[in-house]
DNA sequence: CTAAAGTTTGACACTGGTGTCAATGTCAAG
DNA sequence: CTTGACATTGACACCAGTGTCAAACTTTAG
């Protein structure tokens, strides 16, 4: 597929594929026409970078981690000691965002339900089911 | 306690206390001289919003939620339908935010399990423990 | 009293993620 | 063949979050 149809379906303008593209978090074949060209897979990948991003991870580091996630679902991985000092530094950072924004999660829901507004949430698990 | 000690105590420069402040997310009194102080209650706020900034939530709706997590905590909260809605759709983001890093999360224990590093998954309990 | 450290405001500047526009090329439909 | 939709690259520009510096004032330590 081009990168058209990629933005469509992810929800990712192309003007961010390319530089995604450009950080090195995707890699495209070219068409003989040098189209940029995208499997199934890419799908996945790209909704997958632009939500680490929107979550506020600098690209740098989304490389980091989704080459990880990655390499976890390959056969024998493997890497170097100072690569998963790293990753194990980066982990703590990544807790940390869960565990605040699971706060204001659970605030919000209890504001919502204290405030007789709990229709709201079904919304919520509408949309989650949607995923 | 002055913006220096209150910024020590956080963890959060100086400027971004100021810059927080100016955004409508903090409030400080001001002593005779101009100084601002800080109670005690302002830590734990500053690194609530330091925290939900670096979750990559936009200034703009810290104010909302960390406004809806105050309410939340006070007697008989109140708020428009309309607030309400606002909620709602930003507690889906919330919640996508949250899907999303948690996958890297696990994505990472699993890599550093199966590469033989767990021992480094320790620094993660420990620094856990830590708050 | 003086020097050092901390505070205030205000300005300038950088960075990263995005939008947008321009010029050019490709392709599919009429 | 022409037209319109979509691709390519490259540039310019914007915004939000931060760093940093300057000039002036306050407070603390010696």
């Amino acid at each position: 597929m081009k990168i058209g149809e990629l933005a469509t379906r992810t929800g990712v303008t192309t003007r961010l594929i390319r530089y995604y593209e450009q950080q090195d978090l995707l890699e495209a074949d070219r068409a003989a026409n040098g189209y940029r060209t995208y499997t199934e897979e890419h799908v996945e990948r790209v909704s997958r970078v632009a939500g680490l991003v929107q979550a506020g991870i600098p690209t740098r580091l989304v490389k980091i981690l989704i080459d990880a996630e990655d390499a976890a679902n390959r056969e024998d991985p493997t890497c170097p000691r100072e690569v998963a000092e790293q990753l194990a530094t980066e982990l703590v950072g990544v807790q940390a965002r869960i565990d605040c924004l699971t706060r204001s999660r659970d605030s919000i829901r209890k504001f919502l339900t204290a405030t007789q507004h709990e229709v709201l949430l079904r919304e919520e698990r509408e949309s989650a089911a949607a995923v």
